[in-house]
DNA sequence: CATGAATGAGCGTTCATTCAT
DNA sequence: GATGAATGAACGCTCATTCAT
């Protein structure tokens, strides 16, 4: 287990650059995020050896979480726009509780910080979700489209539901609504 | 007058900006936009009298750049799905042609150095393209839902399927084509 | 005789240079100089080939004009307390009326870019109160005093009266009073 | 508490700037100030945020011990002109002895940089001299005089003859006694 | 000669990372 | 291991001066 010297502090700093990066953006300057987190300006760098490191690794574990939130509670027994609905309502509830996490997420996400390797080892998160998508789409209009394809037009739709989303959260509900049933035509 | 300032310049700083930002990112040195547009160091901010500037001219550039090119020979008098189909081939075209572009606007679209005034011009370049959105979905599904949702969702299934398209050019019309399908069937 | 080109244009600059410096300090921008005079910014160089020659020269320009005006109307044939006192309150009148020139003429005094030999020169205008002074100490106390010692008490003494009464220029006449006293107390 | 801050330190960089001062004026670059001090660029912004409180704090400490040097050993029991002339030659004495720190002082006191605040204090160091001034004119021509002018008329005599003597360091001490007396006869 | 664009050295300050304590 | 001072490369921007028009 990687998991050297205290995991609190880790864990501290991480959501101390969560906070920090969505207050002042990816250029946040490390000491900013020590201080955030209560831990000295050199010691961020006992537990992650770059910046770039602590970025990578704060979106994975991000990524994960979101994941983790989306299936939650599916039914595995009902049908499949009824898990669907479920994963995506769960997205989106996610993204409106977690909202920081989202934005942190987001600039992570354009990040050049971020390798392929971190981005691979995220979409491996995704692997449930992108099996409800895959069987959402087997018999239908994009049965034949490449499935990569298809994961990224889901995903942008869920980026854009969110963000309108939090612009306008009173209506947060029917814009879910909106977008889900944007996406089920969309597959279907 | 002396010297005029040149409009030559002024785009030989333009280009290379967009270039510089696409191999480097949006942190890239002024003096390397200056040095890859063959003026001296302080000429760009002869021109920009900010980096912010120079990225905020550069941005809105772009955006009436691929707006223009998106609506060309778009037929007035075809049907409905004709003229999107138009415009949308059209906006892959250009994204696949302008590869840099591309890249670069979507760098500078996650700044925070873009101005809420120069993201409400862009905007105003995509007005034509977003009134055929509107026509494009005024009987169907979503015609009850928020004019602003249903163009992000629009905005967002272009920008995967770019991405997509540029990942696999040798298959880039096909995905174009499975992207303006999933985008005709979400609208209706 | 060393006036080349305009007349006009040099000695706008001239004045602009003044106003200039007593609003934003030595350090202000020969551009910023430039404009003030209405003229471009490479004419400023035209007419004086460096910034430090704009400098020297106002310098010797502003002492001159001070000199001449501490000079104005002092009695040839009254006592050499009354030619004295003449000079001085001129001096300081002109102080007061000449605001901007003095408080140039105290920034460039100190200032690096002010050569010896432009030190020198404006010395030479000073002679006749040189002159007077040196015959109001001829019999007093400081009649073995060192002539440059005396001139530089004179001089700083009148200094220090000047700022007073600008900054308490209601009762300026009293303190012009006070401060020439103390000197002729002082010659002796 | 790792390397604290180190006084030695931070008056090192004190040292260097006053000495690069001297040398080079107060448009002197910070990175001189530091190499002189021996210490890395970045190093004086831990010890000064910026240039400008380096110049502040080194006025005052400049300042605080002029002073002090001024008043050691005055007599307590003494007549007042007994006082006061122990006090101007301490003064006097200091200006030779630490002619670079005069300089320095008198470059500081005309720099815009140099805050009303700091000035304040720097005054707050005078006071005794300011005192004894007070009392030595106390029964004199001066006694209806602004304490302020009196003060100023004093100081500037006081510069004017440390610049006299530090021109003529031979005869320093014959010219320290003109200063004195003549300041006397101005007091009365 | 007037103009103002072009030049590039130079500066104050920041910040990821290292290292003495 | 924790701390925070030390480091120095890097950057955006300025400005005196030059020079093409």
């Amino acid at each position: 287990m990687a998991r050297p010297k205290s995991d609190d502090k880790r864990s501290a700093i991480m959501v101390a650059a969560m906070r920090v990066i969505v207050k002042q953006g990816l250029s946040a300057p490390t000491a900013v995020i020590a201080k955030e987190a209560g831990v000295a300006n050199g010691s961020l760098f006992t537990y992650f050896p770059t910046k770039a490191d602590l970025f990578n690794q704060l979106y994975l574990e991000l990524k994960l979480g979101m994941a983790a939130a989306s299936l939650q509670e599916v039914p595995t027994n009902g049908s499949l726009r009824e898990q669907f609905s479920k994963m995506w309502s769960n997205w989106m509830r996610w993204a409106m509780a977690e909202h920081d996490k989202r934005r942190a997420l987001a600039l992570l996400g354009v990040s050049d910080d971020i390798t392929r390797e971190t981005r691979m080892s995220a979409h491996q998160a995704m692997v449930h979700i992108a099996a409800l998508m895959e069987r959402s789409r087997a018999n239908g209009p994009m049965r034949d489209a490449p499935l990569g394809l298809v994961g990224a037009l889901m995903n942008s739709m869920a980026e854009a539901t969110m963000d309108f989303m939090a612009q306008d959260p009173v209506n947060a509900d029917a814009h879910s609504k909106v977008g889900f049933d944007a996406l089920w035509r969309m597959l279907g």
